[in-house]
This record gives C-alpha cells, sequence and structure tokens, in this order.
DNA sequence: ACTCGTTATATTTATTAATATATAACGTTT
DNA sequence: AAACGTTATATATTAATAAATATAACGAGT
C-alpha cells in the first residue's frame, strides 16, 4: 500500500482558531529574533499579515501570548510570554503524537 | 480551560490528495443516489466540481473508486466500487479516533 | 429518428484570498 | 530636535480559487 495519510491540527477557542501551524512558526520566529518584523522577514511573510495573525491570537488566547513595545531603543520589539511558550510546546507535541497516531492507524487497515 | 482541538486527515498517493473529508461526503452521496450530478446537487455542488475530484480520486487510487456508464436507461451513472467502500469506511473510521485522540490529548496538558 | 437524463469538457465570470504599497505613531538615543 | 527601527493601520493591487454558463457525447427506450 503506498498510501499516506496526513494531518493539520489546530485549536480553537470560541469557535475562532487560536493557533495553527502557520501561527506557531511565526510565534517561533519571534522568539528567536525579538522583533515580529524580522520574524516576517524570514517567514517571506509581510509584516501586515504577521501583524494580524499575532494581533488575533493576542486577542483570543485566555492570557497574552506575546509582549509588544512601540520606539525606544532598537524601535521596539516583540517577545514571547511564558503562557505563549507553553502554548507551542502543547501544540508541537500534540501535533507530533497525531502523527503518529495515525500512521498506526493506516497500518492497520486492510487498504 | 475552553480550548477545543480540530483536525482535519486526508490519504495521500504519492504527493496528491486522494481523500479528505469533501470527497468522502461525495462518494457518499453518489452512493446513495447512484449518480454524480443528482449526489453533486445534494451537497450544493456544481456538477463540473464534482465530477474533478471523482476523476482525480479514480485516478489516483490503486483500484476504481467508481464506476460511471454514460447514456442508456436513465442517462446512465455512477455506482461505488466495493473498494470504494472500502476506502470510504476506512477514512472515517479513522477520522473518529484521531478526534477521540486529540481530545485526550488536550486534556492532559496544562492549558 | 427522436427523447431523455446522464456523463464529459471547455470557457467565462465572480468571488475570495493574498500581496504590495504607503503612511502614521512611538520612545529611546544621540 | 532630529534620527532610527520598530509597531500599528489603511488602502490598492494582484493572484488564486470557486462558481456559473454552455455545449457535446452517449445509448437504451419509445
Amino acid at each position: 500500500m503506498k498510501y499516506k495519510i496526513k494531518s493539520k491540527i489546530w485549536i480553537e477557542a470560541e469557535g475562532n482558531i487560536l493557533l495553527g501551524r502557520g501561527r506557531v512558526s511565526l510565534l517561533k520566529a519571534i522568539e528567536q529574533t525579538g522583533s515580529l518584523s524580522k520574524a516576517a522577514k524570514s517567514l517571506n511573510m509581510s509584516y501586515k499579515k504577521a501583524w494580524n495573525l499575532v494581533n488575533d491570537v493576542n486577542l483570543r488566547a485566555e492570557e497574552l501570548v506575546v509582549k509588544t513595545s512601540i520606539g525606544g531603543k532598537g524601535g521596539g520589539g516583540t517577545i514571547l510570554t511564558d503562557y505563549g511558550k507553553l502554548l507551542i510546546n502543547a501544540f508541537e507535541t500534540i501535533n507530533e503524537n497525531c502523527h503518529n497516531f495515525l500512521d498506526n492507524q493506516l497500518t492497520k487497515t486492510s487498504l
């Protein structure tokens, strides 16, 4: 059998998407760069799109995921909160567990 | 914690999508109606889109998923093969198992 | 031969999503 | 007060996707 099984998972808060693969990789890039604009650039994403995503995450999460500062030394920046780190960690481990689970499920079929 | 975890799964054959949620519901509608055009109508889907999907499934699957006949009594029709039934059955059970698995995973987090 | 309801296919139009461009606001540093 | 790199926001443009429209082909039955 030459089939493969794929999946996408995401977390919702009150029916709205909170966190998916794309948002997680953006948050990780923010963690590494300390800047939203640099994170966007590193992912070849427009700043506007990145800002919209991060803003949406912050609005919908139970606690702040990211803290931003405007102006000042370096012009400002964006950092991940501890809660944000918790969130992306949970997402990534569940995601990997899901992949393993599905691969196992497929091998149990008679396809 | 008010978060929910959602997922989409699909089966690929050589890097191309073979079967996802939409295709499965189309195949099930074909099974019920015996007709591609009626199945499309019942899902408020254009015939063209439905035909493209079904054609793609048939091309990529290891065996025929659907058999079509043109003209004749009733104008023709489309029926699901035994292999097609096997395929949608596998998809649906794995999909449900996946949902349960993910719900369980989420409750194990400290979110 | 003609009708019927279906499959098969191409072309055009409309809608949606993504991208690009522009500008304002901010606050430390010099 | 001027400069810098950032966040914040709006608007316009382009690209991708979905939907609508039209037409041909088929073959059993009348």
